[in-house]
DNA sequence: ACAATAAAAGATATTTATATCTTTTATTGT
DNA sequence: ACAATAAAAGATATAAATATCTTTTATTGT
């Protein structure tokens, strides 16, 4: 596994494929997400219904329904989906598994970790999950494969 | 978890504390590693026979036997720890978790990842096993609790 | 009202990570 | 040779992450 949870990463790449796919205000349904950024389909639902649940993401039943993103949620620093899913163990925890990460009792790496940890931090809140709308449709980044 | 998984935290952890405690040519015991890094002794057991068949830290069995760590495994840099335990992975894989990591095809935060990714392996690359040891015997940093 | 749609929720299955227990092998000192 | 020691190896066990399948609920258009 990576930096994030698998599960997280699904999220991710939903949430930033939900946001090109609805800019202008239509629905996703899910069976197209999870085509389009390579997940499971039933286990990418769990974690979607889990954000709107949230209310990180919207959804809506029936026809014509599916996933979307409202302008506050466009908004949105990617720090909270990663927050939500894997919670903030990552932007806190101590690298070796301490049960604390202090400067006062530090691991021998704790220096080093604070960095990479706040740079990581800082990179996700200042990230918004409707940035990458333009550069989505260009094709410039991408989602799968 | 965090950024490594629960077992390359003990591997860490572990290296350390046979550093040093063995910097004086002496060996330590699994259940002494164990106790001081507050890791399950038979788990801890199995890593510690992985490296040791890596050749990343040395034992001996027997009466005064135990874990220890040679000139050149003192001198190892953490990557060689990280690689041997959880892969290489957190090095190179796609952060969003793209089956290829590339500028060619990249994700959405690929280039952000690439610096974290980068400040990562430079920093385990450049410590080395052995260089905590007169801090952790001055009590400046841990490795539990 | 009704049928169709699509997410929500519930139940279960599989895989991987983590952990424990037992037996074997190598080494040492007597 | 022998008994004691300690790691290595093997066999299971448990917990957590990941994945699938089924049933229910909300919404829409007719
Ligand atoms: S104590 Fe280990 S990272 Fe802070
Ligand atoms: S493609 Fe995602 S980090 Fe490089």
């Amino acid at each position: 596994m990576g930096i994030f949870s698998k599960t997280c990463e699904y999220a991710v790449r939903a949430v930033f494929f939900i946001a090109q796919r609805t800019a202008d205000g239509s629905r996703v349904g899910i069976k197209e997400i999870a085509v389009n950024i390579d997940s499971p389909e039933h286990f990418l639902a769990k974690i979607l219904q889990d954000l709107s649940r949230r209310g990180i993401i919207q959804s809506v039943k029936g026809p014509n329904g599916g996933f979307y993103l409202d302008a506050q949620s466009l908004a949105r620093p990617l720090s909270d989906v990663i927050e939500a899913v894997d919670g903030g163990g990552i932007f806190r925890d101590c690298g070796l598994g301490l049960k604390e990460c202090s400067s006062k009792n530090p691991c021998p790496l704790h220096h080093d970790f604070l960095d990479v940890r706040n740079r990581l931090q800082n990179m996700l809140e200042s990230i918004t999950i409707g940035q990458f709308n333009e550069d989505l449709n260009l094709g410039i980044v991408v989602l799968k494969k």
